[in-house]
RNA sequence: GGGCCGUUAACUCAGUCGGUAGAGUAUCUGCCUUUUAAGCAGAGAGUCGCUGGUUCGAGUCCAGCACGGCCCA
């Protein structure tokens, strides 16, 4: 190891010097404090005279974040999980030894400090220090404290400094959890059972992404981690249970940006008896529901725009939508060729005998989707891009099925569930057929699928939400990386397969 | 994958025309018992992302690479 920094060299020296005055740097018998923000909350209202009759002492415990030094007294703030509260200590109160070992500690040392309450000149609720007592030693100077921690690649690889110098930063994941909570609790009380499906699986299936691949020794055989849990939440309902979730991760092999990181949370549900239709009333309950908590209101700004949740939201068939909003003629629509022209015209390569189906909605990405800032449900995607979705009982050629699109971003997928096992043989097998080297479509057909739905599936809906592209909207973070605690990044130094 | 920008002390950032490496915070020493970006006086702290090149001389110019950010695909 090379010459380390002389910061660290003298934070090293200091604990040793501290041990040699018989401190235990990392004691493990601290009782539970109490809480700095529970105090300050119930002490709110208390003026210097009301505080004189609290004869009680409080014991609190955290993180030193900012510490001004007076010769022979001291004010400094600890902050635990609940807040910050500032600490009087003097030397005449604490005694000559304990003061004397309190001049070592540092920024960034986690401390336990016992005393009664009173209240400075400014007005400052503050503990009046009796006790003090190093509880874990900090190694390392915490970054500085007026800009903290501004890099963003810094942020992400040491998101325990970000989390402690950024406030913000921890209160858009209590956010997460909220969301996640409150999405567990909808579908629980709603009568649907969570369940856990493989997230290794031998077969991908599911969606249209390219899959991580790895190796099982003892069975000999490669693995995939899941693009999606659908098959196997239908096999469930097939099983018997009629109201299914699952709430996890997906990992899909492609580009990372500010929407997409390799894991994401996916919320899936399956309804048995339910249509497309029916969860779009749900999702709508969902969001407003949600809205209003962690909003307080179905009325928001998200990154500058006003989104507005409340329900009923705007649908509009695939069709429509690329007509009124993305420009296109009626005429054009089933023309390949025409819509082949109007890509290369925005600089898009694609093959030249696809189906319709990937041309419009290759169109839609580019020229619908960014448009889409409130809540819009997009149905009729063509049948030949839905290989899992039932067919339109008046047009065979569309599914009934929906996106949801919110800030120009797509949310969630939803359709009313094929359950013709013959119809889902044919649609697997011509896939796996038209696949050629795209890696994004799975090489092999799924018959024990297939043989689940023989057994019967009954008719129901899905949908999967993307719950980290919602909590960005219900958090208004710009980025993927600022709802997920330690985002994919390159390792550093630059490590790479070969 | 492409374009643009960035990478300098633990952190936040300056660094002019190529000529001895700078500030604030943090740290250390001294003073200081109501501060809250405390104050005052002093001190220490650098592989200027990496590797080459041009040059008498490179943080600065050139090339390649690494990592990141933003935009586009």
């Amino acid at each position: 190891m090379s010459e380390e920094s002389q910061i660290l060299k003298q934070r090293r020296q200091k604990a040793e010097e501290l041990e040699r005055l018989g401190v235990d740097l990392f004691p493990n018998d601290v009782p539970l404090p109490e809480r700095a923000g529970a105090i300050k909350k119930v002490y709110e209202g208390y003026d210097n005279e009301a505080l004189e009759k609290v004869e009680d002492t409080f014991r609190v415990a955290g993180r030193i974040m900012a510490l001004r030094r007076f010769g022979k007294a001291a004010f400094f703030t600890i902050k635990d999980a609940s807040g910050s509260i500032q600490i009087h200590i003097m030397r005449d109160r604490v005694g000559k030894d304990r003061y004397q070992i309190f001049k070592k500690f540092d920024i960034g040392d986690i401390v336990e400090v016992e005393g009664r309450l009173f209240r400075t000149k400014t007005n400052e609720l503050t503990i009046e220090a009796d006790r003090i007592r190093l509880v874990t030693k900090s190694m390392r100077p915490l970054p500085e404290k007026y800009h903290g921690i501004r890099d963003k690649e810094l942020r992400y690889r040491r998101r325990y400094e970000d989390l402690i110098m950024n406030q913000e930063v921890a209160e858009t994941f209590r956010a997460r959890a909220r969301i996640i909570q409150m999405l567990r609790h909808y579908f629980t009380s709603n009568g649907f059972l969570e369940v856990e499906t493989p997230m290794m699986q031998s077969i991908v299936g599911g969606a249209t992404a390219r899959p991580f691949v790895t190796h099982h020794n003892a069975l000999g055989i490669d693995l995939f981690m899941r693009i999606a849990p659908e098959l196997y939440l239908k096999r469930l309902l097939v099983g018997g249970f009629e109201r299914v979730f699952e709430l996890n991760r997906n990992f899909r092999n492609e580009g990372i940006s500010l929407q997409h990181n390799p894991e994401f949370t996916m919320l899936e549900f399956y309804e048995a008896y339910a249509t497309f239709k029916d969860l779009m009333v749900r999702t709508e309950e969902l969001f407003a529901q949600i809205a209003l908590d962690i909003k307080g209101s179905t009325r928001f700004t998200y990154q500058g725009n006003e989104i507005d949740m409340t329900p009923p939201w705007k649908k509009m068939t695939l069709r429509e939508s690329l007509v009124e909003v993305g420009g296109i003629s009626e005429s054009e629509l089933d023309d390949k060729e025409a819509l082949n022209v109007r890509l290369e015209g925005l600089g898009v390569e694609m093959g030249r005998d696809l189906v319709l189906g990937k041309y419009l909605t290759k169109l839609f990405d580019l020229l619908v989707e960014p448009k889409l800032m409130q809540p819009t449900f997009i149905t009729h995607y063509p049948t030949d891009i839905s290989p899992l979705a039932r067919r339109n009982a008046k047009d065979p050629s569309v599914t009934d099925r929906f996106e949801l699109f919110i800030s120009g971003r797509e949310i969630a997928n939803a359709f009313s569930e094929l359950n013709d096992p013959r119809d889902q043989k044919r649609r697997f097998e011509e896939q796996v057929a038209s696949r050629g080297d795209d890696e994004e479509i799975p090489p092999e057909v799924d018959y024990d699928y297939i043989r689940a739905l023989e057994i019967g599936m009954p008719p129901a809906a899905g949908e999967g939400i993307g719950v980290d592209r919602l909590v960005m909207l219900f958090t208004d973070s710009p980025s993927i990386r600022d709802v997920i605690f330690f985002p994919q990044l390159r390792p550093e130094g630059g490590r790479r397969s070969p």
